[in-house]
DNA sequence: GTTGATGCAAAGAGTTTGCACGTGT
DNA sequence: ACACGTGCAAACTCTTTGCATCAAC
């Protein structure tokens, strides 16, 4: 009663691979969609609670999952476990030192790196990515400042996304 | 007694910082250096077993986090874990999607790359790593071939690493 | 009505930690 | 001798799974 229905984009994508449309499921896919801040299963969680106060840990974790064998979400394995990105398209990330946000950034020079490669090794490159770190923009001008806690903000907040680029 | 003395490298690094030689902390960084096999805490307890049967899994976590800490080894996050890297040299990786092995590359393309990426978003870019994956030399002959599984014959057998690139 | 999805709780896997004892320097 | 390192076992965190129930189609 509360799920969407045709037309919905996330809807056809389920549908056309034979997968049920539940509301947790939408709820899930939208937010991660809906954000760059690569955020984590708990995070996820945390969120979806607003909305959907009866939704368990465990069908996050199904969820999340199973979005990203299907291809709608991509996983990225972090120190502190997994995270979740709603943008499949190709493109790498810049990871900040000091407030530790995972910021989007479009794909750069990739093409003739993995040609090269190929070429020197032998080896069949399907894919790549590139994870670059250092001080992002609005962290180079404070001085040593306060490590702001990485996604703090969506988490409690509003679902406003600092939003950097869009790949 | 068993321990190394002045001469030794591993010593002398270790030394110089102010860290106790010990025979299982020489021995986890001499086993995770001489591999480009990127093991895994695990994989390191059981061949560091081989040889001192009494150290424990913790020793073995302990000594891992600390040599990275200090430089003398680096670590990687995998979705199983994590990984342990004896070459803190810069240098990419290649992940075979067949069997699992994770192959050290040389730096291709790195400068161009962290450049353009500056110059278009205000970003210092301090470091940047390319993670490449496909199927490598060996496994393009198989067809859809048995997934050897990654480290097996490191963990098992001899140490004797199949050593792709030494960076 | 079927079949897959969910909630709950319990189980797993990887990693960390407290404490008393052992050992490098 | 002192301080750090170690073994053991328990604790913790993140993630997965079994099962009865519920809901999308």
């Amino acid at each position: 009663m509360k799920g969407g229905r045709a037309g919905d984009p996330a809807h056809d994508s389920l549908r056309a691979r034979g997968l049920r449309l539940t509301a947790p499921r939408r709820l899930i896919l939208e937010l991660v969609q809906a954000t760059d801040l690569h955020p984590s299963a708990t995070t996820v969680y945390q969120r979806v609670r607003r909305r959907l106060p009866a939704v368990s840990l465990a069908t996050v974790y199904r969820n999340l999952r199973m979005l990203a064998v299907h291809g709608l979400l991509a996983e990225r394995a972090d120190a502190a476990g997994m995270r979740f990105d709603g943008r499949p398209s190709p493109h790498d990330h810049f990871t900040c030192v000091v407030c530790g946000r995972i910021y989007d950034v479009p794909p750069l020079a990739a093409a003739g790196v993995r040609r090269a490669l190929g070429a020197s090794t032998g080896f069949e490159v399907l894919d790549h990515r590139i994870e670059f770190s250092g001080r992002c923009a609005r962290c180079r001008g404070r001085k040593g400042r306060s490590p702001r806690t990485k996604e703090d903000l969506w988490r409690a907040k509003s679902s406003k996304a600092p939003g950097v680029f869009r790949t």
